[in-house]
RNA sequence: CGGGGUGUAGCGCAGCCUGGUAGCGCACUGCGUUCGGGACGCAGGUGUCGGAGGUUCAAAUCCUCUCACCCCGACCA
């Protein structure tokens, strides 16, 4: 491809609302457009990512056993009624209606359309297991997108559904998904991780998310470097402290803390560290009435774990001034459970601490030396915190690690939760009619990209893996509009390359050497060959690698073979 | 939905407080010089000042309503 034939939408400058990097550089190398909030339109350059990222998911479900199929993206209300999403999915679902003012939605998923056509198609065990995917653009009515393609309301994502006569095929192919992604991950060239994750309201036994790596993920991951253990922090188990609990040694004490509200506070006011404090939160209970959670000062509250307790109301609610003020008599930043009459959970780490920090129940003041038993009854212990780096591996085989991830992929077992609401039934080699067993896999195509960028860029802009990069070579002749041969050498060089099967764009343009090296390097082409006067005068070309700094000479002769053998390695 | 913010040229912004002929940088067009790391000079085009209503002799500026977008919270690929 030529530069002065494709459409190049390069920007110096980047709109205000990009926070982070992935957006700025995606509409900065003119990637992506925003047609409205949370919608993109893909520019030809982010199309060839785009569809690059599409071929290789396209490949491996293939090669995985999955077929290709096309559901439409207008649904039918009627379905969507039957298995009880049309109400409970909420305002994420886009509602329209047609001429005949009949519902329909655009769809966010496609369990129920692929379900009625598996219903009606499939009769026996001998059509299962059956494996069916589509590539397709998406439409979910987020409540906030943001961060470009990372979280749009349209997208396109990979979506299967697996059917199957009974468990054991189920995780057989569930398997394969995941070994297939894993594949996928690393033909596109990126870090990756795939860790155990909460099945959610969705239920079933078992479901895993894959993770590309990158410090400015949104998701935690709990990992142990030491196994293969790897989880989504908001499923990773914090372990029981080792040990017995501490003896009393303090006395308990009421120190005046006035305007200490926070554990950071507490901490500088009595010069202690975190570790001996505990915070209090306050959640209203099943029975209305305030629970109060027991964490030490520097852990945090795992809001996935509370939500299992079952003295806690769901959906969460923590629980409001004036009531807390009512059953504590303090407000929040001086509560603690001495003296509190109601439930108390303690994490398992507070359970084991002893000689601790906790609010008094009066307002600017705590108390100092409390221990369990002794100055309050025995909460119940409760694994309610998320694990953080150090804490021992719940396999038993070492200390956790925490990365960071963007989630792009999730594969869940769905059991029969579509199955029997949508009423997907078989007849057995015994001809008794039995519920399928589904499972569901999804990949964020259009997130890939942003997340693959997120992991790889410099202050220069975006460095594709080969694998989805736009182009795989870019071609720059400098000083072409005063130079023949320079200009010359560049086509002829140009045509050679894309005879030997390299993706190569040729910068044609005339622009300053500067401006074209500038804008190949933000657009994340990975490699470059540059031709110039300099150069030809000892019949050589410079290549240069897009995360390198300096260049190498090839000598011009056999310069498309030393090509290869670069982007090749790769 | 609640809280905060912004809407002025394709992009980034100033002007608004204190009403008086709509500006700057980048980008774009033409000519010339330059050109191995985002050049320079000269000339030029570009605006429903988000929209509607109001106040006023006069509104980008003040008031009311409205729409869009961005940020912070519950969702998710």
């Amino acid at each position: 491809m030529r530069v002065s034939q494709f459409f190049l939408s390069t920007h110096k400058e980047t709109p205000a609302e990009a926070e982070i990097v992935s957006h700025r550089l995606m509409l900065r190398a003119g990637l992506i457009r925003q047609l409205a909030r949370g919608i993109y339109t893909w520019m030809p350059l982010g199309l060839r990512v785009l569809r690059k990222v599409e071929r290789i998911v396209r490949e491996e479900m293939n090669a995985s056993g999955a077929i290709e199929i096309a559901m439409p993206a207008v649904q039918p209300a009627e379905l969507w009624q039957e298995s009880g999403r049309w109400d409970e999915f909420g305002p994420e679902l886009l509602r329209l209606k047609d001429r005949h003012q009949r519902d329909f939605c655009i769809g966010p998923t496609h369990e129920e359309v692929v379900s009625d056509i598996v219903r009606q198609e499939v009769r026996s065990y001998r059509q299962l297991p059956l494996n069916l995917y589509q590539i397709q653009t998406k439409f979910r009515d987020e409540i906030r997108p943001r961060f470009g393609v990372m979280r749009a309301r349209e997208f396109v994502m990979k979506d299967a559904y697996s059917f199957h006569a009974d468990v054991e095929s189920l995780e057989r192919t569930y398997r394969a998904m995941v070994e297939c992604y894993a594949r996928i991950f690393t033909r596109l060239g990126l870090k990756f991780r795939a860790v155990a994750a909460d099945t959610g309201a969705i239920g079933g036994t078992g479901s895993h998310e894959f993770h590309v790596l990158a410090d400015s993920g949104e998701d935690a991951i709990a990992y142990c470097p030491d196994s293969d253990y790897a989880a989504n922090v908001e499923l990773a188990e914090a372990l029981p402290p080792p040990g017995p609990r501490g003896n009393a040694a303090a006395a308990l004490t009421r120190v005046a803390t006035p305007g200490v509200k926070t554990i950071a506070e507490l901490c500088a006011f009595l010069a202690i560290p975190a570790e001996r404090t505990v915070k209090a939160v306050v959640l209203d209970g099943a029975d209305g009435r305030p629970v109060l959670l027991m964490l030490r000062g520097d852990h945090e509250l795992n809001l996935a774990k509370v939500a299992k307790l079952e003295q806690v109301k769901r959906p969460l609610a923590f629980a409001a001034g004036e009531t807390i003020r009512a059953r504590f008599g303090a407000g929040p930043g001086s509560l603690g459970p001495v003296n509190f009459k109601g439930v108390v959970i303690a994490d398992r780490t507070v359970a084991a601490m002893s000689d601790f920090v906790v609010g008094a129940n009066v307002d600017d003041h705590h108390l100092t030396g409390v221990n369990i038993g002794r100055d309050f009854p025995e909460p119940v212990a409760a694994d309610i915190r998320n694990v953080v780096a150090g804490d021992a591996s719940p396999d038993g085989k070492g200390r956790l690690d925490i990365l960071r991830g963007i989630e792009v992929g999730h594969v869940f077992q769905l059991r029969n939760k579509y199955s029997r609401a949508l009423n997907l039934s078989f007849l057995d080699e015994t001809g008794k009619s039995r519920l399928m067993e589904m499972g569901c896999y999804g990949i964020g195509v259009t997130r890939i990209v942003a997340a693959a960028i997120e992991q790889n860029h410099d202050e220069r802009g975006i460095i594709f893996p080969r694998a989805m990069a736009p182009f795989e070579l870019a071609l720059v002749p400098i000083g072409a509009a005063k130079n023949p041969q320079v200009r010359a050498t560049a086509e002829a060089l140009y045509r050679d390359l894309a005879a030997a099967g390299i993706d190569v764009l040729l910068d044609d343009r005339d622009e300053r050497p500067g401006v074209a090296l500038a804008d190949m390097e933000l657009i994340g082409i990975p490699h470059r060959i540059v031709v110039g006067e300099r150069g030809l005068k000892t019949g050589q070309v410079e290549y240069q690698g897009r995360r390198e700094s300096k260049p190498q000479l090839f000598s011009l002769h056999d310069a498309v073979k030393s090509v290869e053998s670069m982007v090749c390695a790769d």
